[in-house]
DNA sequence: CTGAATCCCTGCCGATACTG
DNA sequence: CAGTATCGGCAGGGATTCAG
């Protein structure tokens, strides 16, 4: 399927790594690193939007409406502090702020790509209960 | 609606689909499904652990010495509501309860393999900042 | 043994108002 | 234009206690 070429591992699972064994949700596991990159409302939608090209603060206000300013800039800017994002201001007058995918960020498409295929297979075929 | 076939796409990223317009968190957007299965912290260690076998509370217990007696308790009800666990009560005394990933649960392995690659990716290779 | 009920504290998010 | 400051409501989650 979309199995893109993230690496194959020798067995379905999670891989061979210390870090598979922590007990706690340690700040340091690729999974808690990643999640915290798409915590928060309304950050999944944020990055669709980015990986369809830059955007700057008034597009993406247009293009999700119920965002409160203070969301609109806060996703962002979290986002950018992860990693994601990159933040460009464009000199002059007035303020320009273009908001453009990172390398990392642009690898985040088969992330969001395989939590779609598992909700949709969900949704296809629900479960006994 | 959910019309389609999990199957190949032909250009990377997000799949055509009404569902991927959606402006704002919709219950119904695949991508929300699967995140509220994963949300919740020590959710994905959970997982992990089930992952490996089938977990009478007791051995969660043992594997997670962190968690509180509620949260071990929500963590299984929460993810058997979304179709990830099935729930087995052993008859007799003194009670035991065996806790199963369902196939759509086993087909998280992918997707928590998927979160941990970007998160490993970018620790490896950390952004300007 | 396997939870459910309760209490409290914290952090998220929405709304509104203000600034370079 | 692109945010920051502030306030308040509400849900998440830890600790403790109780129940089948």
């Amino acid at each position: 399927m979309t199995h893109q070429t993230v690496g194959h591992r020798a067995r379905p699972g999670l891989p061979d790594d210390p870090l598979a064994k922590v007990t706690e949700p340690a700040p340091s596991c690729p999974v808690e690193i990643t999640l915290s990159a798409l915590h928060g409302r309304w950050t999944t939608l944020v990055i669709r939007e980015l990986l369809q090209g830059a955007r700057t603060f008034t597009e993406l206000r247009h293009a999700l409406p119920a965002l409160s300013d203070k969301v609109l800039s806060d996703r962002p800017a979290h986002l950018t502090e992860a990693g994601v994002l990159d933040r460009r201001r464009q000199p002059g007058w007035p303020p320009r702020v273009h908001y453009t995918l990172t390398s990392h960020g642009r690898r985040l498409g088969p992330v969001l790509q395989a939590l779609w295929d598992w909700g949709a297979a969900v949704t296809a075929s629900p479960p006994e209960s």
